[in-house]
Order: C-alpha cells, then sequence, then structure tokens
DNA sequence: GTCCGACCTTTTGACATCAAAGTAATTCCC
DNA sequence: GGGAATTACTTTGATGTCAAAAGGTCGGAC
C-alpha cells in the first residue's frame, strides 16, 4: 500500500554541489566551475526555504505566492491595486496574477473591483477575512521561519548584501 | 493584437526588500525582519538566476530540471541510474523523476531499462543524442551563465559557502 | 515457506509559472 | 477626429512540483 516516500529525507554523507565543482576543475571548465557552484546552490537553498515557508502556510491554505499578493495588498495604503501593478511588484507574469486572483477570490480573501478611472484595469481588493488571514499568517512566519531562518544574524545579513548586490546587477531596483 | 507584456522588465526604483524590512521592523517584528530579508532575497534571486538558466536552454528544448537529470546520469559512471535514486540525489519528488524522464525519453535523449536485479526498479539511461545534447547544454550554461554568473568570483565564491551553511543547517549533506 | 512491512514507480489531482494569442479600452499623434 | 500602437486582463496550452494512493516486488521475521 501507499507509503511515504515522502518528498525526500536522507541527506547525502557528502556536499553534492562540492563535489560538481570539482568535477567542472576536472574537465577543465575553471572559469565557470564557481558560477555553477553559486546557480546550483541558489537553486537549492530556494528548495529548502521554499518548502519550509509552504509548510507553515498549508494549515492556512495559502502557499507563498498567495501569501505575497496579500501582503502587498496589505501594504498598500488603499488595500488594493490593479492587477498590473501587482506582477509589476512581484516581478510575475500576468496570466500567473490572473490565476492567483482568481483562487484567492475563490477563498474570499480578495475581491476584483473595476478601476474607477480607467475602464481597462482591474483592482484587486483585501477583504476583511483576506486582511485576517494575512496577518494570521505572517505571525506563523515570524516565529516559524523567519525568526530562525537558517544561518545566524550576522551571516543571513551577509547574504542579504551579497543577493542583493546579485539583484542589483541582475537590473532588479 | 498580441503584444508582448514579456515576463516583467521594468527596474523598481528602490530594492521592495529593503522596504519590507524597514515595514517589518516599523511593525515591532525586529526579530524576524532579517530573516524575513533573507527568505524574500532568495526568492528573487533563485527567480532571477533561473529565468538566465533557462533562457539560455530553450534553443536546446531542456529545463534546467531536465538539464540536470542528464547531467546527473552523465557523471553516474555506467551513464544510467534508478529513477530512485535519481529522486535521491536531485532532492525531487518521485512524481517529478518520472514525469522528467517521460519527457526526456519522448526526445529520445534518455531510455529506460529494467533494472538487472531488481524488478522493481527502472534505470533511465543515456542515449547518444542525450549525451551529446547534454554536452553542448553545458558548454551553452558554461559561456552565457556559470562565467559570469552576476557576482564577482570572491562575492560568489562567499556566497556559495554562506549558502552551504544554510544547506548544512537545514540538513542537506 | 509465508507474510507483512518497506521500497520502486506510476497515476491522478491541485497549484504555480510562462508563452502566445485574443478581447477590450486608452493614448498617442498626424 | 481617427487610426495605430500601447496597455490591461483573460484564456489556453505546456512544464514542473508535491501529495496521496495504487500496484508490483523484495526481504527479513516467524
Amino acid at each position: 500500500m501507499a507509503r511515504d516516500t515522502g518528498s525526500v529525507k536522507s541527506p547525502l554523507p557528502f556536499d553534492p554541489i562540492r563535489a560538481a565543482q570539482q568535477t567542472w576543475v576536472a574537465r577543465g571548465w575553471d572559469q565557470a566551475a564557481s558560477g555553477m557552484a553559486l546557480v546550483t546552490s541558489l537553486m537549492r537553498a530556494h528548495q529548502i526555504v521554499l518548502a519550509r515557508v509552504e509548510e507553515v502556510l498549508r494549515p492556512l491554505d495559502l502557499t507563498f505566492s498567495r501569501y505575497e499578493l496579500l501582503m502587498l495588498l496589505e501594504f498598500s495604503q488603499a488595500g488594493s491595486l490593479p492587477l498590473s501593478k501587482v506582477g509589476t511588484r512581484l516581478q510575475v507574469h500576468p496570466a500567473s496574477v490572473t490565476n492567483a486572483v482568481d483562487r484567492l477570490e475563490q477563498q474570499g480573501l480578495v475581491r476584483r473591483v473595476p478601476h474607477p478611472t480607467d475602464r481597462r484595469a482591474t483592482l484587486a481588493e483585501l477583504t476583511d477575512a483576506g486582511r485576517m488571514l494575512a496577518a494570521e499568517a505572517t505571525k506563523a512566519l515570524n516565529d516559524k521561519v523567519f525568526t530562525a531562518p537558517g544561518l545566524p544574524t550576522a551571516k543571513g545579513d551577509q547574504l542579504v548584501r551579497l543577493l542583493r548586490d546579485l539583484r542589483h546587477d541582475a537590473g532588479d531596483f
């Protein structure tokens, strides 16, 4: 019968990224070895952190993308934004915004409202339930993830600085 | 008619993560502000880097997950591995392995072969075409991404070290 | 020997993401 | 004014990921 198999738990006895980097050097790709390690590390770290976040949000019937959208609205003065603005701010595809708002609307956390002056546009507006759930989710994330993100504060802040450099170099903000 | 809209290009005039961190502090969530910035930075950096990688792989009809699977087989001595082993090494769900192998098989890059001794297991085996495409893809990634991943080598290596700490703390290897 | 738990893969269903194309509304500019 | 280019949102289709459950196989305990 079905058992768990689960999303992989067994820790490997070595660092696969370190091993791959050595392989890259061994094949003469010295110039790329470091960058390969950077890219791969980022992928894996993202996977780990996202899993922790989604685990906390799951009991609240939220995913990280939907949580982000809720918080974006929460932080906007009016509690509502045009969908296009949402896409720009969260840096996601317009179709993803449509999809996320569809689901949030089904959950009663957000409401579509016509834009007061531009008839092309639609606003996503937080409902009371949405505002409350956002607060609850934030508390859970603060307590269970953000307070202990996996690195001591000094290292964490350094990581944030390096990632900011990377983002800035890539043309983010 | 359809235009581009594209996957968001406009750079914001400020760092949204820095802003969010200040908001966190302003709301009294000091202990979590740093961790929130770390998690969010990771998400965004991942998004940026993955987009660069997939852009390079797209002309070769590969995605990063399928490329990873190809390289895992390439690096295995026999050029073949049981699907379960693939899942463990790449840290992905069994269903994702099945899906990726399905597609690679359709593309003629990989072949399913019965395990010689364990009749429960199936091996994914690299075809000649798969081996060649993997080499081509690696060359493209080395040239266009890994050689200039977005940070100078010193900072990049430091980033890799910090991410290794994070991964190790999370129970990876 | 047989049986039951553990393991291997697949299938199905829920989400998320992007690309491409369609519809509607707005703005630019001659 | 009026048509072309632009902008806003939605729809559809292809990928990828995880969770849960089903079917087959192995292997050690009794």
